[in-house]
DNA sequence: ATGGCAGGTTATACCTGA
């Protein structure tokens, strides 16, 4: 089984793209992020088309928004409200045989990286807290779990251009990285990317649309993440980030994510 | 050395992203 994340950054502005991406890496399941649509305006039916007709969307006008799109069937779903808003930043599918599927777009935050001047970090902080308590209420050690998305915190070192130059940068600050981490402990979640991809190597899935040449430059950021619960582990065959997909024709700002596991 | 770009909106300037 394949399944991909990808923040689309408008799924109604590339869902041509969207097909180009099924078609390229032939996935199983597709978490969305920031679809920046309301559900009656979701293009349902030309994705069904596609060969995804088991879909669960959670949106709204304008901003955030989330999807996950199944070849499978989807036995059932829900979202869940985090940090005291109902603003579709998180859905969860549960597929047949027990595969939980969890899709988050967590706060970008901001630009300035302290939550008494900045509320929108403070909310970016409280998120994290608030999804950390509840995997740490969650725990079953056989629980076949995997949670995606655009979680907009790059943690290791080599998961940004510059470190030393993006400690004061929102989304690389030690604060955020620390909420990052002990989220991770909570699940216990393990990263699957870092598992295939050595955290040694540079790796980034999202580059800003504001540089002049964003592959000659390379400063990307490792924003877009697939963690999996111990129980999947032994599963994992690969890992990978869709690197070409950010040079693509009218491009997301994120590039595509996935992971095979066999089941 | 990031913000210079990009997407959406009852737009034609301003919010958001990160």
């Amino acid at each position: 089984m394949r399944l991909i994340t990808w923040n689309i950054n408008s799924v109604r502005l590339r869902l041509e793209t969207l097909g180009r991406l099924f078609k390229l890496m032939d996935p199983d399941v597709v978490c969305l992020q920031e679809t920046k649509v309301i559900d009656e305006l979701f293009p349902a039916d030309a994705i069904a088309e596609m060969g995804y007709p088991h879909q669960a969307i959670s949106g709204m006008k304008s901003y955030n928004g989330v999807a996950i799109l199944s070849r499978l069937p989807i036995e059932n779903w829900g979202t869940k409200n985090w940090a005291g808003k109902n603003d579709c930043r998180h859905i969860h599918a549960q597929l047949e045989g027990g595969l939980d599927i969890h899709n988050f777009y967590i706060p970008a935050g901001g630009d300035v990286p302290d939550p008494t001047a900045n509320d929108k970090f403070a909310h970016k902080l409280e998120f994290l807290k608030s999804v950390s308590h509840w995997w740490a209420d969650q725990q079953d050690p056989k629980a076949r779990r995997i949670m995606v998305g655009d979680f907009n915190v790059a943690p290791l070192e080599t998961d940004v251009w510059s470190h030393k130059q993006l400690l004061k940068i929102v989304s690389h600050t030690p604060v955020e990285v620390d909420l990052l981490n002990a989220m991770q402990a909570a699940g216990p979640w393990i990263d699957a990317v870092r598992e295939i991809i050595p955290a040694e190597k540079k790796l980034y899935s999202w580059w800003s649309y504001r540089g002049k040449d964003w592959a000659a430059s390379d400063r990307g950021r490792r924003l877009d993440h697939i963690w999996i619960t111990g129980a999947l582990a032994p599963k994992l065959l690969d890992a990978s980030v869709a690197r070409e997909v950010r040079g693509w024709e009218r491009p997301s700002d994120h590039a595509p994510v996935a992971i095979t596991l066999d089941i």
